[in-house]
DNA sequence: TGTCAATTAATTCTCGATATTTTATCAGTA
DNA sequence: TACTGATAAAATATCGAGAATTAATTGACA
């Protein structure tokens, strides 16, 4: 049921628990943990250790395990269990050659497609994001997950119009995998000023439906990010468990 | 370990059974019989009836279909259980539409930096194809899923040097899409023709390094197999269960 | 000392039973 | 008739134990 406004968007509630099952549950927290890196690189991960963790059986984590070996961040061999997904300098410019390459056709294509409400809710997503902090602690970088959560919302609303679930799904996927190297990489390298203004330099680009920028503020931004992660960390396997 | 000749190609066993888990196991029968329609779209999938039809335990099943769902041929919703994915000529264009995205960028990006490698995996992949039968029975079609699988090794092989493997697993997870529309269609649609020249036409443009050519062949392929398709069935409510 | 085989330990995987939730059935009432 | 709420049936989801597999350890032998 839309509110009376209808933008679309969820409204604001950031202490949704959900009656969903457990092994949705734990999908979440598993996946949680990942991306932000408590849980780390190649680390083996021992179902009896996991179940104490999460206080939960054999079946729900199973479960939760084998739907994140498809989504890629974790990897699944038979008979020898599950490991966190490895992360690596050319993984990382495999992934971001690759988000460029889909972002960039589900940008022109929400740009070309995309309506008016479409515009309101990105317009939104954006306003939201500048009204929340992303660390939430000054002194230290520490990740607002409140602000991680409008984030995705914003970058998805820039691609929501592009007219293909899959298209969505796989940015999403994507999306998931940099959150993870972002992660891996944030203690070090944080700079809150820039963020904000190349969001608000793609929202308006978006809207005033300037593809040819749009798309080439979104490539910078990904292609920044990845030589902040470059400078940032010279060596996966140092992180990695 | 390569073979002398090293094609890069795995050998033409097509007796393999693997020693895997149940639940790998049984993941491969069910994609098999929700690709060749058996399980039919928006079909029930009760846990106790697939217990007994693969015989096997609650977890291994669960897990399966667990996967499943996140490869999009399942859908899922907690504490409700499982179906098989829908599917209406709504989402057929959304398939189609995606897999003409990807599948161009995957096809120009191969084209662009295939070695000679590629080239020699490809052309094998085309003559293995040409090699077997489409259809065990003359009369009627009668899907021979060697042939199945070959085809699929083919195109494959065309995208194989795009150089992102994300952009593999996402062509592999659109073509399964596009496979179980195919075999909806199947009884009414066969033209065993045309389909060997298109193959033909496509690898040849492909090793020719001609881009445009290659990627107007693959978007008319995909395209024509739609168009035939909408006129196999008039509506999908009719063979969904 | 190094290699290989056998034994032990640890871990993954699977099963069947039980608890929880949803769906269907059916009176009772306006 | 249409609606509501309680009850029964069916299905989903979860647990904990046990079977099967892999990894680690030990010891014999060259």
């Amino acid at each position: 049921m839309p509110s009376e406004t209808d933008t679309g968007l969820t409204s604001l509630e950031l202490t949704v628990e959900s009656h969903g099952t457990l092994a949705s549950s734990v999908y979440d927290r598993l996946r949680g943990d990942i991306l932000t890196g408590i849980l780390a690189p190649d680390e083996k991960l021992r179902t009896e250790a996991l179940r104490i963790r999460y206080g939960v059986g054999n079946s729900p984590l199973r479960e939760a395990l084998n739907r994140l070996s498809v989504d890629g961040l974790v990897t699944r061999e038979d008979q020898k269990g599950f490991r966190v997904a490895g992360a690596s300098h050319a993984e990382l410019e495999e992934l971001v050659r690759t988000r460029c390459w889909l972002e960039e056709i589900a940008l022109r294509e929400s740009i070309a497609h995309g309506d008016a409400v479409w515009e309101e809710k990105l317009l939104i997503a954006y306003h939201r994001l500048t009204r929340i902090k992303r660390s939430l602690n000054d002194q230290q970088f520490e990740l607002n997950p409140d602000w991680e959560r409008l984030h995705r919302i914003f970058h998805t609303a820039l691609l929501d119009a592009c007219g293909s679930r899959w298209m969505l799904q796989f940015c999403a996927q994507l999306y998931d995998q940099g959150e993870r190297y972002c992660q891996l990489a944030s203690v070090v390298a944080y700079d809150a000023e820039t963020d904000g203004d190349e969001h608000e330099a793609i929202m308006r680009a978006a809207i005033a439906r300037d593809a040819d920028t749009a798309v080439r503020l979104i490539h910078n931004h990904y292609r920044s990010t990845q030589q902040i992660i470059r400078e940032a960390i010279s060596d996966f396997s140092e992180i990695s468990a």
